[in-house]
DNA sequence: CATTACTTCAGCAATCCTGAAGATATCTCT
DNA sequence: AGAGATATCTTCAGGATTGCTGAAGTAATG
């Protein structure tokens, strides 16, 4: 199985975050919130979409709220693959970041 | 700052373990060590220029060796940026990963 | 010139990115 | 009630960046 991309894990990180309130724009400000970066609103559907057809997540279409703007949402959920996939990660990020040297800092900057 | 890439920060790590002896080769078979993937030699030398534009790492040539196919090998070191990119990296995986709720798995695959 | 080890190359596939436009709900005003 | 105004969420087109492959090229010794 190839790895997911970062994007990819970030996104299905939000995701399990939100729990059941997870749809591209409370996605997108998650991220925002724990990266401290800007993350185009295209991007995010982009990635959710990708993870779809890869059925790492599932979505559903939400009730319409009686509110302004309270159309329906499209709500996200990871799926077991999607964990999986999360676990695959975590597993050699953790092999990666062990055992490392000292420090590896010998050439500077150009 | 954007961050960098998985194939980036992987390779950044294969460079860090090798000490004094990172070069194309011995940095593909680390990485197909530690991921258990299969990794293309082309694609890491494709990282690898692109972490040498981007002032991650630091290129120079060793001494050839009187030996079979002893020639010269281009080693690579990390840079400061370097660290640095892998510090932000390692800062926002800790912050995604922590506080998740205990299991989002709802929905099955399809 | 055979063999070994290392690097380059061309070109295609996948991922990432942007923000304006579109869709669907309620609110406000006459 | 009807007609915009406003709010929220999603789609879209197209370009930039990153990822991928393995055969061919280079430089050393046997």
């Amino acid at each position: 199985m190839k790895l997911i991309s970062r994007k990819e894990e970030l996104v299905l990180l939000s995701i399990w975050k939100l729990r059941d309130n997870a749809y591209g724009v409370t996605i997108t400000d998650q991220l925002a919130k724990t990266t401290g970066r800007y993350w185009s609103i295209g991007a995010v559907y982009d990635v959710l979409d990708r993870l779809t057809r890869k059925a790492l997540v599932a979505a559903s279409a939400s009730d319409p709220l009686p509110e302004r703007g309270g159309k329906s949402k499209r709500l996200y959920r990871i799926t077991k693959d999607g964990h999986q996939a999360l676990e695959e990660i975590r597993e050699i990020h953790d092999t990666m970041w062990s055992d490392l040297p000292e420090s590896a800092l010998e050439f500077e900057n150009p």
